[in-house]
DNA sequence: TTTAATGCAAAAGATTTGCAACATG
DNA sequence: CATGTTGCAAATCTTTTGCATTAAA
């Protein structure tokens, strides 16, 4: 299932409404780097990010594709994930939703599940602090590793 | 609530039981590491462990406790927990458990729910592999960094 | 015009590796 | 004893930073 046009235009737009309303500026690069983490499904890692980019901006620098994906993270506009010896990968879906992680290669996949969505937490979370999300990490092996083995 | 000292040696013979099994030395590094993960509550990253371990064993060096760590992890001895920009951390607790997470300082507890170890997961995840496990992961601030803000 | 963001190159950090010496089973 | 493991130091890989230049609002 492919991220609709309507809904990465819907993404776009929030970017920009975030952006207005903190002041950050549009700049070619981060409308760039946003709209391929927007469109992308399989949470890419920075490094895969400031290739897809530099196809269509050769001049990006990796330092800036760093700095604008943490912003982007700071803003509330992306979520990170990780998994085993992993580096961080990026998912621009703010719906509520959970993952699903091949624990061998990294694959990761979003899936959605209103059952899941309304999870009760139990009290004892209270003596740590506030929670504001909770999701559901479904650990396992992804089919191409399941045939590896 | 702190781990008690009987389910810390629980974890020791588990150890022992799985390095005999696949016959895997167990070397006075592999053992301190390895206790200092299974005692320890907090979810600490190699560098910790290397920290913590070196008090009582002044020689240790830090590339032996990165291979132990991933060592443990491929023995299925120890998982994986990341957040945000922090680095990987360690935990020894392999009952049925989830996690909390403070998105800011990277802050992480478990926490035990037994109507939360019975979700019921989507057949839409048959399309991604096979499932091995699933755990809720709730993220937050923290108590430290709610007062911060 | 003012302020923030970029690219570059260099620095800093984190993790991994090759290899001779050493310890475990 | 044979083999796997360690420590060291160096290499590698990843991420961050300082600063002059450039671009957005």
């Amino acid at each position: 299932m492919p991220i609709t046009t309507q809904e990465i235009e819907r993404r776009m737009t929030h970017f920009e409404t975030v952006c207005r309303d903190k002041g950050i500026k549009r700049t070619h690069q981060r409308i760039e780097i946003f709209r391929e983490v927007a469109q992308a499904e399989d949470h890419p890692d920075a490094e895969q990010i400031f290739q897809r980019v530099q196809k269509r901006m050769p001049t990006v620098s990796l330092d800036t594709v760093y700095r604008t994906l943490w912003l982007l993270h700071e803003l509330g506009l992306v979520i990170t994930l990780h998994s085993g010896r992993e580096r961080t990968h990026f998912d621009a879906n703010l719906e509520k939703h959970h993952h699903f992680v091949c624990e061998h290669c990294g694959f990761t996949r979003d899936f959605h599940c209103s059952d899941l969505d309304r999870i009760r937490l139990p009290d004892v979370l209270k003596n740590f602090g506030k929670v504001k999300t909770a999701q559901v990490e479904a650990r396992g092996l992804c089919k191409a590793c399941l045939l590896k083995k």
